[in-house]
DNA sequence: CAGATCTCTGTAAGCGCTTACAGCGCGAAG
DNA sequence: CTTCGCGCTGTAAGCGCTTACAGAGATCTG
């Protein structure tokens, strides 16, 4: 019985009881919200906790009640570069406003969200063992090997940021890849006339990647244009990833092409950087395009012609998604959520003042003509 | 006692004795690494453990031994704008290299980061209701008011991030604003013979922008220079906050600033955005430097010259003192951490290539054309 | 008036883990 | 042979909270 404070002094309900002069069973049931408690008894309650500063010990509730209102954010051991001497490599910025939905999503349902990565840790133990501290799990694309998510799953809700939406124990949130870049080859093609495009993937086994890829190669053909895919002229979803890839594609003596589209916005920040570089003009002689409309694609000069992903609401959904399904709802298994192609000047188009005011439906293109 | 699996088949420490055949002390005394354990006896445990797949519940862990191994880190409530169509207003990049050094540096230690907003959340609930969940806190600029912090210190050891350094009650961990801004002013006025500068200010009473404002002007007076410092010339931090002042600046009339020093990177990103977009070349008609070296900054056209913070390094420095304190140590109370100079092309510097490569020491001047 | 029902509160058990202390066996020393 | 110390393990208590169920008092209905 804890009516001692704790070793740090740190009052508990037994505290607030003795204090209001009820039980530890009414305070609870004040703290909680219940409906039959009498006026007074809950100011008296109430007045203790604030005279105390009463805060409960969330692992005690989470003990008992067996709900931490804790959802893990995991993201790939790799993407936390420890050498803090290389600046960039692992730095990315679409995580950043991933976060920034989930914790906004989280906040409003009365959970946290805790940063985890995956794979071994410090002395050895796997990512495994953080499970304990959580309700609920969002992986991101290729943080954890396809086979390992149905274990995984069966000790807590799963949402997997990315992959075929197919999964059976996990929940699938993902953009809709395809009809975005299929949006952007068309803009390339139809309106810029483009036949010559090359296409500067992200890593390989990414869901993300392949899907991207794919579509805008189809998309290509079908419109009569030709798509340069090579293992060369593709990095690791970093700026300085793609700086070295678009260099080492310079350096081969071929007939450029006429734009780069890249996988994501910040490999298209590299492309562009190395472009100019190497003397060459965006988009006068190479145009280059991303995916993702990153805060930052704006203010690029040229701004960055992409595909803009709700990546806030893909941070947010899966939230609600988990938060559903621990109260006993079953939301649906596979959410694509649109994409929408976003025209500035990288592809040619004039730029006119982008003022933040894009806001669109679905895939429909829509230049910042508007 | 949790021999029957728990109701969701989740099994526990008295399933993984069972199948070994000993104590639930004995499991607990292999998994926490004792020593006084036969090899025969360990290898049982361990077996059944991987054969039950078991993970210890953290809020039992927490509970009984007082440490839940979590660390929150706490971001202003404003920053995280519930409104998905405002896409960039309260974008930091700052807090993306901040959560990547301060979630490797937990990963080290075997904690876990937890993201926490302050202000008032989901039902009225104060951010001091999730005080419960974690071990220690990290404080971002401004977002506890100074004369709060003494209470949340005495319950969990605190780290801010920016501030005086004469908190009694927590620990300050932040950069040489001062020397930075020095360095920054000196090469402006020296090597460019600059006289007429102005500073794009970031959120009044924030510590971090009056310790900028107030080094960068002193050192441009002291070097015979002037500095125009305006309430309108001021934001949020954010790039669109200094499109919208330098767009106002532009407005008025008056005769240019040679240089435009801004608070932060992000903010350099839209005044160089707003001096283009009003037909003004930088850094010919006017300059623009920043403060942070995020990422992004090397990729812009032209690259950005800026003072370098060790923004990962201070997430991981916040982290290691909070361990530090948490095993009964007494780390240092006020750790100021070094900046650098890092000149690219916006301030008139020749652009020469950035690979990537820049290290160095304190906040000696160094270009970057070694 | 008696019985049923509702309002409100307290007692006791338990959530899953940690660990102090007691107990047993064995070997070494006197 | 006896005593002491060490290695190893198990039992029991407890961490701080939640909640099922019992109990008391008040009110309503037949």
């Amino acid at each position: 019985m804890a009516l001692e404070k704790t070793a740090d002094g740190v009052p508990t309900i037994y505290h607030v009881a003795q204090r209001a002069g009820v039980s530890i069973a009414t305070v609870s049931r004040v703290l909680n919200g219940h409906e039959q408690i009498r006026p007074e008894t809950e100011e008296k309650v109430l007045s203790a906790v604030r005279e105390l500063g009463f805060v409960p010990n969330a692992s005690a509730q989470g003990l008992s009640k067996g709900l931490k209102r804790i959802i893990g954010l995991v993201f790939a051991n790799s993407w936390w570069e420890e050498d803090p001497q290389s600046v960039e490599e692992n730095s990315l910025l679409f995580a950043d406003e991933l976060i920034r939905g989930a914790q906004v999503a989280a906040d409003r349902h009365a959970y946290s969200l805790l940063l985890l990565s995956s794979g071994v840790t410090h002395r050895g133990h796997a990512f495994s063992d953080v499970f304990g501290k959580v309700d609920a799990l969002v992986l991101l694309d290729r943080v954890v090997r396809q086979e390992r998510v149905g274990p995984i799953a069966k000790r807590v809700p799963v949402v997997l940021l990315a992959g075929s939406g197919r999964s059976r124990s996990a929940t699938t949130i993902r953009v809709d890849n395809a009809g975005g870049m299929q949006a952007l080859a068309e803009h390339l093609v139809v309106v810029h006339e483009m036949r010559r495009t090359a296409f500067l993937g992200g890593l390989v086994d990414s869901p993300d990647n392949d899907a991207r890829l794919a579509a805008f190669q189809q998309a290509v053909f079908d419109l009569g244009g030709s798509c340069e895919i090579d293992e060369a002229l593709s990095a690791d979803w970093t700026s300085s990833g793609a700086v070295a890839a678009v260099g080492r594609r310079l350096r081969k003596r071929r007939r450029l092409p006429e734009v780069i589209a890249c996988a994501n916005d910040q490999m298209a920040i590299g492309a562009m950087h190395a472009l100019a570089m190497a003397g060459l003009r965006v988009p006068e002689d190479v145009a280059v395009v991303g995916f993702d409309d990153i805060p930052v694609a704006r203010y690029l000069r040229p701004p960055l012609t992409t595909v803009r992903q709700p990546i806030r609401q893909l941070g947010a959904a899966a939230v609600d998604s988990l938060v559903l399904r621990l109260q006993g709802h079953e939301p649906a298994r596979d959410v694509v959520l649109p994409t929408e192609l976003v025209v500035r000047g990288s592809c040619g188009c004039p730029a006119v003042p982008d003022l933040g005011l894009g806001n669109g439906n679905g895939s429909t293109p829509r230049g910042e003509r508007a």
